[in-house]
DNA sequence: CTCACATTTGAGTGATCGCTCAATTTGATG
DNA sequence: CATCAAATTGAGCGATCACTCAAATGTGAG
């Protein structure tokens, strides 16, 4: 019954998350908004509620993607550890075909004011979660035997997490295209140093 | 000759810096640079042209203070690899005195638009110029025969910069204290580990 | 075809943005 | 003390911000 919305929601989400993730939350205006959406005011705050509220829907579906992505390819029954080389090589690959936007969770992170406590909450919470996904994958890597028994999954995380990071910010720099290869290369040699013998 | 200026520049330029690096670009509005200078409108304009211009100098500020903080401690005499690991032990022992406002140059660039071409430029620029400064560091190292005389201090310094780089979106994320520490005592321990036997 | 209603529309809201400039204040000089 | 140039002042500029709402529009049911 009644009119249906002409637009896909998730469509309208993705685009919203793309433009965010390029140009941060303060510097995109409704206006970039209402042309990446093909949407009119009206209808945006209708279906999103408010700026601030499209924001963390985007961000959700950021992580979501991310966690996903390496939830996935564990079921597929791809080796853990090099799960996680390709995902730091990808990184490095990504950044090197100029389609480098950053990591939208970093930039919001960076971005966000001490005033902003929703925004920044969210962020914080999903930065966690997705630590978490790289432990789970990390935890898969010992129960194959991939890993010592000793090692200890969440501080493996954290410390991968700590890498990609600082890669990240190290793309921004935008230093010549091997420079970035090599970083993240080494960081897959440091991940393959530490495989069981 | 003619009236002088009631405002100390310098101290101006190091409220705006302070502002800057906790709020970003975008999200400081003049009103939040009048309070923070104590200068009305017209002032800051005379004195620093434009918005734009006041928070170029504001960076440069930041960066200039970084590299000359290396710099000194060298001339003092001090062990090149024991500044650069009080370097990233201070980082994270700012931060668990929630004394963090982040980096200056990490968060504008992450947070500036393809479009700041000037700011980003800026950024970029300064970034590199800290790098290099790591560099200086790391080969002042090698001839005082702290590390191997075989090391890649460009390498090195990259290196270290990015773990720096990790470091600071990681105390982004406020995990517990000792999270942030074993983090950063874990970047000094890898650093002691490259010393010369 | 008509009605009921979900949905879009877009001009317009008040607030705030970065910034300007005519008027005023200040202080060193003669 | 009078002069004058340098500097401050702050009301207010046009533009843009996030956002609203009365009116127009599309759609499924009867």
């Amino acid at each position: 019954m009644t009119r249906n919305p002409p637009y896909d929601r998730d469509t309208a989400l993705e685009a919203a998350e793309t433009l965010f993730r390029h140009k941060g939350y303060h510097a995109t205006s409704l206006k970039d908004l209402e042309v990446a959406l093909n949407m009119r005011p009206g209808s945006i705050y209708a279906a999103f509620k408010s700026k601030e509220n499209l924001f963390l829907l985007a961000l959700d579906r950021y992580a979501r993607k991310e966690q996903a992505s390496l939830a996935c390819q564990l079921e597929e029954g791809q080796e853990a550890l090099q799960i996680v080389q390709a995902h730091i090589r990808a990184i490095a690959a990504e950044w090197a075909a100029e389609e480098f936007g950053g990591c939208f969770l970093v930039n919001t992170l960076l971005e966000v004011t001490p005033e902003q406590d929703t925004i920044r909450d969210r962020a914080q919470t999903l930065a966690r979660e997705v630590q978490s996904a790289f432990r789970d994958t990390f935890q898969h890597a010992i129960d194959a035997g991939e890993l010592p028994a000793d090692t200890d999954p969440a501080a493996l995380a954290q410390w991968y997490q700590m890498q990609v990071f600082g890669l990240r910010v190290l793309c921004s720099m935008t230093l010549n295209c091997a420079d970035i290869i090599d970083a993240a290369e080494s960081v897959a040699q440091s991940i393959e140093n530490k495989r069981a013998a």
